[in-house]
DNA sequence: CTATTAGATGTTTTT
DNA sequence: CATCTAATAG
């Protein structure tokens, strides 16, 4: 069929673990693989190896955890099996969440769902659930009662941990306990109002999908229409996720997992890497085959990973080598506050990047989103371009919110939450008058909101705003159902009806009308408007660069991620900023074993991104509240994961003596007078 | 009723 | 910084 070399190629340099890896006959099939051992080179190589043996494409899925990870993995995949088979790009991939969406499409009136039914993203479920409590009157409004955030990773944490309500809250929300009963009640009627607007949120796509599984027929029908299941990432599944692997091979072998247990990070959402540890009992039968050698870090590096790897005495043991030989020692820096280390930090990327290293090699990482609000400022005063990620998120921003609730209503006009967000864009309505314009859009006899009656609600609309809503519920009216416009053209005329409103609802309204006008502009190849919103909720542009058009794309930038979003992707040189103890670990994980535990894969993460170059900042003094007037500070300790010997295998550098310190780099505790108003008495 | 202001407050990480 | 509250002005 192919001739031997291009048949065989995508085996050539793989190394003998790896080709094992890739080539393994068995059924079931366990990779333990270490930071940068290659493994998603070994789990494409398994792929184009099983299509060699004549598995066709569309019988093969992929599965990973996050967006990034899915995306790269597919791709690579793909392009590694058109070698072997012009049907490559039929193998089936994404997240669990991507696949789960389309797996429940599919089987929606089983479920008892419209064929069309609605996804709901963070945000969205955020404004629900937050609806959902003010409905319930505000007597819940307690003091110390937990926000609508917090109440979602509360509801999130008891579906996909499949535990109850109170325990969790013990366990991990110990002081929201005293609001267990209304918590409770506000995520039934949660549950109830979803039902009625006819959506899923993200957690519902998981668990409906395990119904799916988990049924007799549908599950074994399911299963039974891919022959190999592979998944990515193995460490950071949860409980649905397992019994959704499990219940897809239930009656069907040909299962790949690869994963690392020193990498499982994501026990926030209730993954544990019990399950990839338990996997081989789960699945009777597993061969296990571990990757060791790492391709991408110095040996010196690679030391300080694996001697935090060593704090830990659980998991299944694990070395990280290399050949390599030389590279330099990870280096300590203590400066002598944040400032100074955002100083430091850029001095040395620009350094690094004066000897010929680009600045998209380079990455700064954290724990915690707000941990580079300091250097973001040094960075713009320097003008060191950069790219965040895992920062402020594209659905957060209010704007987009705005938006999507208008084409959530062209779909769905019944749907209240979007009702009450878009009318308070006029002028002159809040709350209150949203709710009377809801009231007047329903039926006499009640029931949901009809566009249809909007000539009777518009009464309730101050006069001077009267004319841009209207112009909205026609753009709405004109393009929802039955609409014979192409997708493309929908949205941008939506876009253009709301933009005004953008404009004068925000200080910053041109900017955010330009990320709108970009944001329609894509929906020009999607489906139907409905589906738009679905990819745009399941697969969001990571940073707002990625639509505030590239205009740097092609131009050389720094990467500021935290470590999370970081996991999967390395550097040549990697500035690790924020490394004190209460930072990282946090405080907040600090508390149980299992917290450090995970907090020290986290760092084992960070350390292990690094290729040639890796610096670790413990800044000696910090402040509580970053711009605050006031100076809170503590003296912070180094991270406990920075034990002695790891800091021994570190050259340390204290804070920098210059005769001419970094601008802004001195700051006293007090500030010095200059006013001059006592001149003008 | 809504808009505006001032002042307090917030426990991170992602699909 | 962003978001929420309370108090006040329009």
């Amino acid at each position: 069929m192919f001739d031997d070399r291009g048949a065989r190629s995508w085996l050539d340099g793989l190394n003998a673990q790896q080709r094992e890896a890739a080539t393994h006959p068995g059924d079931t099939l366990l990779i333990l693989a270490g930071a940068g051992t290659g493994k998603t080179t070994t789990l494409c190589a398994r792929v184009a190896w099983l299509l060699s043996e004549g598995v066709p494409a569309e019988r093969i899925l992929l599965l990973t955890f996050t967006r990034r990870a899915a995306r790269e993995m597919v791709d690579r995949a793909r392009s590694l099996a058109e070698r072997v088979t012009p049907d490559a790009g039929r193998v089936l991939g994404g997240t669990f969440h991507s696949v789960a969406h389309r797996m429940v499409r599919v089987h929606a009136s089983s479920l008892g769902l419209d064929a069309g039914f609605g996804v709901l993203g963070a945000g969205d479920a955020v404004d629900l659930i937050d609806f959902v409590r003010e409905e319930r009157g505000r007597a819940a409004s307690h003091r110390r009662f937990p926000r609508a955030h917090t109440m979602l990773d509360i509801y999130s944490r008891v579906v996909n941990s499949q535990t109850l309500l109170a325990d969790v809250l013990a366990e991990s929300f110990p002081w929201c306990a005293e609001h267990r009963e209304s918590l409770a009640e506000i995520f039934r009627d949660y549950g109830l109002r979803k039902r009625e607007l006819g959506v899923l949120d993200l957690d519902d796509l998981l668990l409906y999908w395990r119904a799916l599984a988990a049924d007799e027929r549908i599950g074994a029908r399911m299963g039974g229409s891919f022959d190999q299941v592979l998944v990515d990432e193995y460490q950071d599944v949860n409980g649905l996720q397992v019994d959704i692997v499990r219940g897809l091979r239930a009656a069907h072998p040909g299962l790949t997992v690869v994963g690392d247990d020193f990498q499982a990070i994501y026990g926030f959402r209730a993954a544990s890497a019990g399950h990839i540890l338990r996997f081989p009992e789960q699945f009777p039968g597993a061969s296990t085959i571990t990757l060791e050698c790492n391709y991408r870090s110095s040996a010196p590096i690679l030391a300080v990973a694996n001697a935090v790897a060593a704090q830990d005495q659980l998991g299944f043991p694990k070395v990280l080598w290399t050949q390599r030989e030389g590279g330099c020692r990870p280096e300590l820096v203590t400066p002598r506050d944040e400032a100074q280390q955002a100083s430091e930090v850029c001095d040395r990327v620009v350094a690094a990047r004066e000897e010929g290293m680009d600045l998209r090699l380079q990455a700064v990482l954290f724990r915690a989103g707000h941990d580079s609000d300091l250097l973001e400022l040094e960075l713009a005063r320097r003008a060191i371009p950069f790219v965040k990620y895992g920062g402020l998120r594209y659905l957060d921003a209010a704007h987009v919110k705005d938006f999507i609730a208008l084409l959530r209503l062209t779909d769905n006009p019944a749907d209240e939450v979007s009702w009450f967000r878009l009318l308070q864009l006029c002028d002159g309505v809040g709350p209150v008058r949203a709710r009377r314009v809801i009231e007047a859009l329903r039926p006499p006899g009640g029931g949901p909101p009809e566009p249809a009656r909007w000539a009777d609600a518009a009464q309730h609309i101050p006069e001077g705003s009267l004319e841009l809503a209207s112009g909205l519920i026609e753009a709405m009216s004109a393009a929802g159902s039955g609409c014979a416009q192409p997708t493309g053209v929908q949205v941008e005329r939506l876009c253009a009806a709301i933009v005004p409103m953008i404009r004068l609802r925000y200080p910053d309204g041109a900017v955010r009308a330009g990320d709108l006008d970009q944001l329609a502009r894509s929906a020009a190849n999607a489906e139907d408007v409905r589906h738009f919103v679905s990819e745009l909720v399941l697969d969001p542009p990571a940073s707002s660069a990625d639509f505030a058009g590239p205009p740097h794309l092609d131009e050389d930038y720094l990467v500021l991620s935290t470590v999370h979003s970081a996991k999967g992707l390395e550097w040549d040189a990697v500035h690790l900023i924020g490394a004190y103890d209460g930072n990282f670990p946090s405080d907040m994980n600090a508390g149980s074993e299992e917290g450090i535990a995970e907090e020290r894969r986290l760092f084992y993460v960070a350390l292990t991104r690094a290729r040639r170059r890796l610096h670790v900042y413990v800044p000696a003094r910090y402040y509580h509240r970053p711009r605050g007037g006031d100076d809170a500070h503590g003296y912070g300790q180094a991270s406990r994961f920075l034990t002695e010997t790891v800091q021994r295998l570190c050259d340390a550098t204290g804070p920098a003596d210059r005769s001419w310190p970094a601008p802004g780099g001195v700051r006293e505790d007090r500030l010095i007078d200059v006013s001059v108003d006592a001149l003008f008495t």
